[in-house]
DNA sequence: TAGGATAGTTTTGCATGCATTTTTGGCTTA
DNA sequence: TAAGCCAAAAATGCATGCAAAACTATCCTA
């Protein structure tokens, strides 16, 4: 295996250790849906895009397994998970129970500095929908619900949040491009920041589901409407 | 359910695959306490145990990583996760919004027979407290709770829900050895089964949150005792 | 004697090798 | 032509090998 000689001495790969750079790594592949769903695993392409042997990389799909993302089949190699709607939907509904959850604390548990931080995003957000900029919509959109999760305060239901986002983001892609859909999940955010704003817990609780409602609805049906078409 | 009682021709091992079968094994020795929390992970023993090579132990080890059994620290080795009280905390405050969800659903969604098989469980479990088999009595309210997240009929509840018990299941041995606790917790049960029983959705909810609590306190407690104690 | 350097040992992480299984492609035959 | 079959090719799964890092034990020095 070629060793570069020249690289700087602080490589992102040490840092986070090579095993934690490559589930990241593949995660983010997968995500981003540049690994699309239901499909094989190239593992020798992967080795050599990543510049690693197969141990490692197989060691990141063991991992990744577990998150969900990849299904083993053994003896016949690994796929990307398929995109199934009932399953999706079950993960919305988990998603709701969990928001419901955050919302009801982080909303009494932030401090003033929290929410400013978390309302600098949503303003952010509303500018992306304004310039019709949905990559940075979706970015921002995730980064404003994890940061809500954080605030809730429990590590535990954190993880799963953050788990169960990854996984949802890998479907969520297909109705990016609605504008409509887009304008009416600005609107129900507008809404979230409104009643968090006055620390109404019951109220940001009650919004929260019913936007991860609405999001489900438009996800899966599209989702499903692209599995009927074939 | 009985396998043939020669040996070499169907080795579960093949059936399941070895990364499962290595990770089913490696969780329950983690899970029973025989590998104790915090402790380093032997992982030559273990090869030798298990009469694998380090590969796909590691992998396994991985992936137990990814359920937050196993703490990985590059370079350093793996240690089983430390049992921490406020991490359990967040644990069982994380359970107890799963179980609220699989109240509200499960005594809703359940068929008849379904509710007679869940009571049979009850049964056994009141006969383990009679008998003061605290092992027994452990094992069979696992069983109980997994069988009611399955009612619920949410495939990623259960996945979560899963996961979560055994985690928390490291830390109940503690608290199995004191029979007011086992009593009060069989009594926490009755109710349960009661409001099942007759379908009483909300309160089946709110006591299977009751129970959680109580067990919760329990549990958390007597580990910060012991963690005190040093 | 306590602190600290250092040589030797063990452990860890990754690459590579090899046996087994699966897949593929072409050939045969009904 | 389509189904069956076989050999060749590829992939998968695991064991092993080896370099680097961490740990241990011993000796030195102040």
């Amino acid at each position: 295996m070629e060793q570069a000689p020249d690289r700087p001495p602080v490589d992102e790969r040490s840092l986070r250790g090579l095993h934690a750079h490559l589930v990241a790594g593949l995660r983010d592949l997968i995500v981003r849906g540049e690994l699309p769903a239901g499909e094989r695993i190239p593992e020798a392409a992967l080795c050599e895009r990543f510049d690693v042997s197969r141990t490692p990389l197989r060691e990141a799909l063991k991992a990744l397994s577990v998150e969900g993302l990849v299904t083993l089949r053994p003896n016949r190699g690994a796929v990307v998970t398929p995109l199934d709607p009932a399953h999706l939907a079950d993960m919305f509904e988990a998603k709701g129970v969990l928001e419901h959850y955050i919302g009801l604390n982080a909303s009494v548990r932030a401090t003033d500095a929290d929410l400013a931080s978390l309302f600098a995003l949503h303003d952010r957000l509303a500018e992306a929908e304004a310039a019709e900029d949905h990559g940075r919509y979706t970015d921002l959109n995730e980064a404003f619900h994890l940061a809500l999760a954080r605030l809730a305060g429990n590590s535990e239901i954190l993880r799963i949040y953050e788990r169960m986002q990854a996984n949802i983001l890998r479907a969520r892609h297909r109705i990016n491009d609605d504008p409509a859909r887009v304008r009416q999940s600005l609107a129900e955010h507008e809404a979230i920041v409104r009643a968090i704003r006055i620390r109404a817990r019951l109220d940001v609780a009650d919004r929260l589901v019913a936007h991860n409602t609405a999001t489900a609805r438009a996800v899966v049906d599209s989702l499903a409407d692209a599995t009927r078409r074939f």
